[in-house]
This record gives C-alpha cells, sequence and structure tokens, in this order.
DNA sequence: AGTGAACGTGTAGCTTATACACAATTTAAA
DNA sequence: TTTAAATTGTGTATAAGCTACACGTTCACT
C-alpha cells in the first residue's frame, strides 16, 4: 500500500480491518519516596501469563480520550491524586511485547508524595516496592521502569521536580538523601547545600525538624513562585548552564 | 470498566469494538544540513483539509510491524536510505488531531546527509524546507516539528550525532555552521575549535577544502571508533560533564 | 554529665567557559 | 602583479563553577 494515512478512516475500514486490532495503552511509573528510598508503585499482574508478577499501573486509552487525558486517568484512579507531576517519555510498541494481543504502550512517570495517598491504597492490590530492589517485572515493564528512572535521573539536575516527591516543609537532608537515591550515589554535603542556596529554589520557612533524635535541621519549601506561570521557561532556560 | 489491559484482546473485542477504531502512525522529522541551513524534507498533503499544506512523512504502524521498523520503512521508502540516525521523541494522542479519525501518531526525528539521497528525492513530491521559514504545516505537524527540534538541540552538545548530517569529510566552519543552525545562535571560532578539539571528536585527514574562494581549511571526519561497541556508553558518559 | 548523631559553615585548588586580535593563505579583480 | 576580500589558524587572561575537605555546635538519649 501507499500511503495509509492519506487515505479516511473509512477507507481504511473497508480496505483491512486488521489496522484496528490493535490497542493503545498508557503505563504509568509512579514514584514515591519514604523511608530514604525511591519505590514505584506497582500491582499484582492477574493475567495467567505473568502470574505472580508485578506490572506498573496501566490501563487503555478510550477511543474518545486524549492520550494524556488517560495517563492522568490511572493515576487518579489508583492514587485518588489529580494535580500531580506526570511527563511522557517513551512509547513502546514491539508486535509481541503483550500477549494477549498488539499493544502499544506510552510510559510515563510521575511523582507523588508518598504519604498524600494512604487512604486509596488500602483498598488496592497496590504495593511500593523500592526501586533498587525490582529485578523483573510483568510484560516489557522492567524496560519501562529503567527508561522512566533514567529520564528522571537527567531531569532532576536543571529542573526542579523533585519537590513532588517531598512534603511540603522538609530539610536539606531528606532533600539531598532524595537526590542520592534517584542518582544511587553519595553527594558531599557542603557542596550540596552550596549549590541549592545558590540555585535559589528553597524558601526557608523558620521551622525546625521535630522528633529526631539529633539536633534538629531548618525545614524548607520549594520556591515556587520562581517558576509560575510566564516566568517559567525563562527561569528553567537560565539554570540549564 | 477496570483495568481494560488485564483481559484478552478477544474479550475486548467482544466487550466494545470500539476500542480499535483508532490507528497508530509514524511521523518522521527528517532533517537535512545544506546551503548552511538546517532543513526538513517535507510532502504536500493530498487531503482535503490540508490542500496545499505541506507534512511531515509518516505511515500507519503496520499491525505485524513494530512501532520502531514502521518509522524505518518510513525513511527507507521516501529516502532510499536505511541505516541512518533515527530517535523516538514523542507520542502526539489528542482525540482530534487528526480529521479523518483517532489517529494516535509516534514522532521520529532522522539526521541524513542531504546529498545522499538526490536521486530518490527527484520521483516524488518531496521537497526540502528551511527550518526556520516554517510557519504552519497540516495536522499537528508543526508542533511536532518545534518538538523534534528541541530534541535535537538538546543533544547535540553532548552526544556525538551532528556528524549524520554532513559529507565524511567536512570542514571547522561546515562543523560550526550547522551547530549555529540548529541552535539559532552564533559561536565563537576559537572557542569552538578548541572545544572539539578537546573532546576528541575528530580526526584530521590531512586534506584541504577544494574550490572555496578563500583559503581553505582543513578537513575533518568524525572520530567513530571512539563510539562504537561496547565503549559507546561509556565514553559518552564521560563527556557528559 | 557525657555520648552519639547530624547540623551548619568556608576556603583553596582545579577545571571549564568566555572574551578577544592578528598574521597567514588563497581567490578574484583591478 | 598588485591589491582587496574572505577566511584560516592560533593563545592568553579572566571569570565562573566544581571538588575536596574539618571542626565546632546543637539536640536527644542515657
Amino acid at each position: 500500500m501507499g500511503n495509509a494515512l492519506q487515505k479516511t478512516i473509512q477507507q481504511l475500514k473497508s480496505d483491512n480491518r486488521e489496522f484496528f486490532h490493535m490497542a493503545l495503552s498508557v503505563d504509568c511509573v509512579i514514584f514515591g519516596f519514604d523511608d530514604n528510598e525511591l519505590k514505584v508503585l506497582l500491582i499484582k499482574s492477574d493475567l495467567e501469563e505473568f502470574h505472580d508478577e508485578w506490572s506498573l499501573l496501566g490501563d487503555l486509552v478510550m477511543p474518545n480520550e486524549n492520550l494524556d487525558s488517560a495517563s492522568y486517568r490511572v493515576l487518579k484512579d489508583r492514587t485518588g491524586l489529580d494535580d500531580v507531576f506526570l511527563e511522557q517519555v517513551y512509547t513502546f510498541g514491539d508486535v509481541n511485547r503483550h500477549p494477549a494481543g498488539r499493544v502499544i504502550t506510552t510510559a510515563w512517570y510521575s511523582l507523588i508524595n508518598i504519604k498524600d495517598h494512604q487512604l486509596s491504597l488500602a483498598h488496592n492490590e497496590l504495593h511500593w516496592h523500592p526501586v533498587n530492589e525490582i529485578s523483573t517485572l510483568a510484560f516489557d515493564h522492567k524496560k519501562i521502569l529503567d527508561t522512566c528512572l533514567k529520564q528522571l535521573q537527567s531531569k532532576i539536575d536543571e529542573h526542579p521536580i523533585v519537590f513532588n516527591l517531598l512534603p511540603e516543609k522538609f530539610s536539606l537532608r531528606e532533600l539531598q538523601s532524595l537526590y542520592e537515591s534517584i542518582h544511587g550515589t553519595k553527594l558531599d554535603r557542603r557542596n550540596f547545600r552550596k549549590k541549592f542556596f545558590l540555585m535559589d529554589w528553597l524558601i526557608d520557612v523558620n521551622e525546625l525538624e521535630q522528633d529526631v533524635p539529633h539536633r534538629p535541621g531548618k525545614l524548607y519549601r520549594f520556591n515556587a513562585d520562581r517558576f509560575s506561570d510566564g516566568k517559567k521557561e525563562n527561569v528553567q532556560e537560565a539554570q540549564l548552564h
């Protein structure tokens, strides 16, 4: 055939019904941070082929639903949260990636504050898994997870997105520990602090940590004003170099 | 419905044929470099809705075809080239993005040496357009082009991919002009040269430019050995900072 | 009162990025 | 054959950013 896209859908239907024997899905890699570990929200697969394997949260895209709406819907259904950070990463379309048939999936990752959805978690077969303890997942979901983690790693040094994983007020130790979990490295404490103060991403809220068995650190919140509205892009660009 | 992905395709077909009333396509942003300008290969749309508008090169994904195979096929059909640089960028899935029906498209960009496919070009309605002279395209293709260009811009400083746009031997002026075209900026000549020599991406082939109306510059080729095989990833990582 | 644990702070050395000018080579035109 | 136009090839000084590194302070716990 020539260029199928130049025909109408009606023509295609009569030409070859096979075009429609495929489905499109979204899969969400939902990251959380708890207990000094980066975690991801998974569900037990109930497909026979992957009995007892864990898988990412996903669903088919509805015929009248935008692609990004589908991923927001999955998030909302599973965590009860909307207004979360969500970013598209990659589309996986190997013919045999899904045992039930041709399913092409678009992968997204999301950053949420793990404390915000304790309630909805109880009603599900969902569990948080430490990212670096996951060696296999159902389908090609391990590959999807790895791809999303890499994307996250490359974003956090230049874009202020990790704050979506933290409570509103946090200490510099928590922030550094989060960066270390995502990158899988250790960072120098003094240089880390200096860098963040210079970047002006933080606001001192004049409070101290509570209930820590050592000298409490100061608490900060994310300086969201610097990244709001029209200024957002300019400010981000300015920090790229 | 619950999680449609947990059902089989057979179940889905009986549930709701609407799931299959959509199609998946690929669209390729094929970049070339000629006459000191970054260009993109476009085709006249023959859809009535976009009469006389230009559009990217794309096609539907076949039911038994991997997603990346589909984009390679489009490239091969349109340029006669295989073994080209091709990278997935983003999937566009708004319900009404295509007037003929629900078509979700995955965008890719490709870098080719514009001289390599003169022949196949003659048999088509294809034309090279300077990227910065394009203000509208059919469908949402302008948005797709912009997204791919941004991706290209953010890649070229850390990954040695622009050489796909150049002939085997090139002068430093050509290389700098290419970077300037992609970034839309002017660069300092001395610093540009110093940076490239330090990066060790180039090999001096001990030849001079021919037929230039001024003092000829030395010719170089890309030091591909440094990025081949298993070493590839390590070397690239080492240059990220 | 003493111990353990993490907090808060500054500097020196190194690497990287930027700004910037002039003599040499080739072609083309007078 | 001289001259003008265009572009090549080259180095240094300054600024900015990254890295490595140590010690006194504060709080909880016993």
